[in-house]
RNA sequence: GCGGGAGUGGUGAAAUGGCAGACACGCAGGUCUUAGGAACCUGUGUCUUCGGACGUGAGGGUUCAAGUCCCUUCUCCCGCACCA
């Protein structure tokens, strides 16, 4: 490429790109287009977000995919003449940063502020149309603050707990996880085997909220992707049926279980308590059984979470040598021990009905236990199949219930039980309380002083922000405590309350509690008075459209909604789901796998944007198919990018026009081709089918091209017209090369600025359309008609077509139907 | 196992129940060129007796009409993981 750059040289090259974006970028930071904001702003607002990156190095091929749909649709809002809210910050706080501070031996801060530094200016040269006034970083005092004051806030609500559970244990990070960030028994950063630990944690409680995380999401279906919508109600995982007493012999109160089927309650066979409760201890303390029992928990501490997680893992187990007695009928039931019934969930005990639970089955079968069938299905008997049969039925051998379907059944003997005062309906949940303690370093501290008099007392709130402890000095490797309780300076404190000595709480938050409420700070971000203020969410928020990726799906969009709806209960906001609509962008692979180092398919953005430029990229993204799909790079061709804005860019040298040029007088044909592709691309952006968006440019490109060489030549308004359209709708995807060509139209910068041009309706009628002849559904003729032809004189005509009339000959016409002026289709007998 | 999604040319993909393959990539041929990894043009689902016929994983159904709706089935991808 030519390092000199005089005028006559561009005009006939292929476009500089490297220099078209150099010349851009100073004049668009002069006029801050994506401003928002701004006092006198009289147009109406949009709040469009991505979610914010996690500064571990440079910009990727996935921030690159993101970030070029979420200014797609940001920049179309703003030609569409919004005022458009567009932020950035950083997720900043997290493990990545420690651990690199540990390997390097230097303060985590200054690592993070590198990356973001380097982040930043690559977004800035990727030409995102960010507002730059509202930068903030989740590690900046100023925010985590905000976490603090929320913290306390949940705390003095009862939200915000401790208490002691075994928790998921990871052995690499040395630090507790949230369920959520366990994956298949393995944790999700550094991919070790999770063990329990029992530990005495902070937890939030969002089980408090799981009906209305449930219920709440009738107001997104339509506008998120049901397949978030699914995750997260799987994950919350809501399930009724019955709490049942059952009398035990020996012991004064009875035990609750959880079921599911009261309507079997008569096909219990046995009893099982959860091998790691309390409650199989109790029973198990000085029985025979007492010795075996124990010899079983300790093999069962030592399997991992990734032995639990085989799926053909051979049931196991201890009786206890005790006696429950079946409340409706009497029965006396062995109570076993074993680790297939959760400890926390539910009871933490369950009635096994082995005909009609293939866990209870395949447990009945290995301790050899009764099975009795009581819900007559058709199937084959379980006790010869060894296949429990889970299907509706008729109740048998179940006394009073005998007859009745499942529904009955359980209405039945739901009622019976709670007028016996023997039980009741109930719920339960698959969503746990989310563990927020992290014994980390970098991470918001947790606002809360031990006081031996006083108990857990608030840092007072004059007193936030409770700032991190210098790192200098500190061990920052992971040893099973936080690094914190080393920094004895910052450690011991003076209780607020007492006046008596007392200590921090050195752990940290997850830093999921940072990003579960970002989203409202943006619009007061340098607001130091309070987290944000009422008018500028009453302003800006709920948010309108939200762009990340999926692994987001259940974490993040979970805790958000959480936050949301706690804020909304302490009347700091009105609205009760915070994103409106979401966008779930996919991947960028190479070669059918996820990029990485070791694999050895990595394309590093760097070196793609040197090659083919900023634009070409961004088209090349946005371009390759659906926004929710995963862009193969081996697939998408960016030079075939560049050669599409050569041509487009090369229009606007062809111009000879003056700008402001009345369009009106121009060759219609192709004015009806700039309008039909504004109007076809807009409502193409609007239902996220971008590509498609970007398939009707380029059919425009192509028309313009043949205009200018063959047809109404470059002087015509229309071709004007349609260039200027090209620009406009290409400022949404390649912000450089259409301010470049608004300029060589004779305007102004910013293009982004431009406005969506008005679609004249009557342009967007053809002046004739192709009507379609079937005969008995096969197209037999087209003929050319009027978009305005009635069915009756659409029919006439093609009844009395040649064509037609011919392969009638002979036939009865039974029926036909006719849609003008698409469509005639004539059924006759064969 | 449960839940969700997807299967369309050589490739990425289009298609309010109404002309399947828009728009591209790739490939082939051509024009212009000292040259082409530039630009422009043409062709490009399969079969074909050149009339057409067939064609959206497979099989059935609804409909005047199905890639699209319903049922069955196969394959692949994603999520959950003994939640009673």
């Amino acid at each position: 490429m030519s390092t000199t750059h005089g005028d006559e040289e561009r005009e006939h090259a292929a476009y500089d790109f490297a220099y078209v974006q150099e010349k851009w970028l100073p004049v668009w930071d002069e006029l801050t287009p994506f401003k928002s904001g701004r006092a006198d702003d009289p147009r109406p607002k949009k709040y469009v977000l991505d979610m914010f990156p996690y500064p571990s190095g440079d910009l990727h091929m996935g921030h690159a995919e993101a970030y070029a749909l979420g200014d797609v649709i940001s920049r179309y809002w703003v030609q569409k003449g919004f005022n458009v809210m567009h932020p950035i910050g950083w997720d900043a706080f997290g493990l990545p940063a420690e651990n690199a501070a540990i390997k390097r031996n230097e303060d985590p801060r200054i690592w993070t502020y590198e990356n973001i530094a380097t982040q930043k200016a690559s977004m800035r040269r990727y030409a995102c149309s960010f507002d730059w006034d509202r930068v903030f970083n989740t590690c900046d005092p100023e925010y985590y603050r905000w976490n603090q004051w929320l913290f306390l806030k949940l705390h003095e609500r009862g939200l915000a707990y401790r208490k002691d559970s075994a928790v998921n244990w990871c052995p690499g990070c040395q630090t507790v996880l949230a369920n959520e960030q366990v994956v298949a028994g393995l944790c999700e950063r550094c991919d070790s085997a999770v063990t329990k630990k029992k530990l005495n944690q902070w937890y939030f409680k969002i089980t408090d909220y799981a009906d209305r995380l449930l219920d709440d999401m009738q107001q997104l279906e339509g506008q998120w992707p049901d397949k978030v919508l699914t995750m997260q109600r799987n994950w919350i995982g809501r399930s009724t049926g019955a709490n049942v007493q059952f009398v035990i012999e020996g012991r004064s109160e009875p035990i609750s279980i959880y079921t599911t089927r009261p309507d079997t309650l008569y096909g219990a066979t046995f009893m099982v308590v959860a091998a790691d409760s309390d409650l199989a201890s109790e029973l198990a303390a000085g029985t025979t059984a007492e010795k075996d029992f124990k010899a079983y928990v300790e093999k069962i501490k030592a399997d991992s979470d990734i032995d639990r997680l085989a799926t053909d893992r051979p049931k196991t187990g201890v009786f206890l040598q005790r006696y429950a007695i079946n409340p409706v009928n009497g029965e006396k039931l062995q109570i076993w021990a074993s680790d297939y019934v959760l400890a926390d969930y539910g009871t933490g005990a369950i009635m096994a009905v082995p005909a009609h639970d293939q866990r209870d089955l395949d447990f009945a079968r290995a301790m050899k236990l009764p099975v009795r069938v009581v819900v007559e299905t058709g199937e084959d008997d379980p006790n010869e199949t060894g296949i429990a049969t889970v299907g509706d039925g008729v109740v048998i051998n179940s006394g009073l219930l005998n007859g009745l379907n499942r529904v009955e059944a359980i209405a039945k003997i739901n009622a019976q039980l709670e007028n016996d005062g023997l039980g009741k309906s109930a719920r339960n949940y698959r969503l746990r309380d989310w563990l927020v303690s992290r014994q980390r370093y970098w991470g918001t501290p947790i606002p809360i002083i031990h006081c031996e008099k006083c108990g857990e007392v608030g840092v007072p709130e004059d007193q936030l922000p409770l700032t991190l402890p210098d790192a200098t000095g500190l061990d920052l490797k992971p040893k099973g405590t936080s690094p914190l309780g080393a920094a004895t300076e910052w450690l011991n404190v003076i209780c607020p309350k007492c006046g008596g000595n007392a200590a921090r709480d050195t752990d940290t938050m997850d830093t999921f509690v940072d990003s579960s409420w970002y989203f409202l700070r943006y619009p007061s971000s340098t607001n130091n008075e309070e987290p944000f203020s009422r008018k500028d969410v009453d302003t800006w928020l709920p948010v309108d459209q939200y762009v990340g990726g999926v692994t987001h799906a259940i974490l993040h969009l979970l805790y958000s909604r959480f936050f949301t709806k706690v804020l909304n209960d302490m009347g700091m906001l009105d609205f009760n789901e915070p994103f409106t609509r979401l966008l779930n962008q996919g991947m960028v692979v190479m070669d059918g796998s996820a990029m990485s180092k070791s694999r050895g398919n990595l394309v590093r953005l760097s070196d793609e944007l040197a090659n083919h430029g900023v634009d070409a990229i961004r088209l090349s993204l946005v371009f390759a198919g659906p926004p929710e799909d995963d862009v193969d790079w081996s697939d998408v061709s960016p030079s075939g990018s560049v050669k599409f804005l050569t041509r487009a860019w090369r229009l606007s040298g062809d111009i000879t026009s003056a700008p402001g040029i009345d369009f009106t007088t121009g060759d219609v044909t192709l004015r009806k081709a700039t309008h039909k592709a504004l109007n076809d691309a807009a409502f193409a952006v609007e239902s996220f089918r971008f590509n498609v968006a970007i398939a009707r440019v380029m059919e425009l490109v192509n028309a313009t091209r043949k205009a200018i060489d063959s047809g109404c030549g470059p002087a015509d308004p229309a071709t004007r017209e349609a260039v200027e359209a090209i620009a406009i709708m290409l400022s949404l995807v390649a912000p450089y090369t259409s301010e470049e060509m608004w300029e060589r139209l004779g305007h102004k910068p910013a293009v982004a600025l431009a406005g969506w041009p008005t679609v004249d309706p009557a342009l967007l009628v053809d002046d004739s359309v192709i009507a379609i002849i079937q005969i008995n559904g096969k197209i037999k003729e087209r003929i050319e008609v009027s978009p305005s032809i009635s069915d009756v004189d659409l029919e006439k005509q093609a009844m009395s077509h040649p064509v037609i009339v011919e392969a009638l000959q002979g036939a009865s016409v039974q029926k036909v139907i006719t849609r003008a002026p698409k469509l005639v289709n004539i059924v006759i007998n064969s």
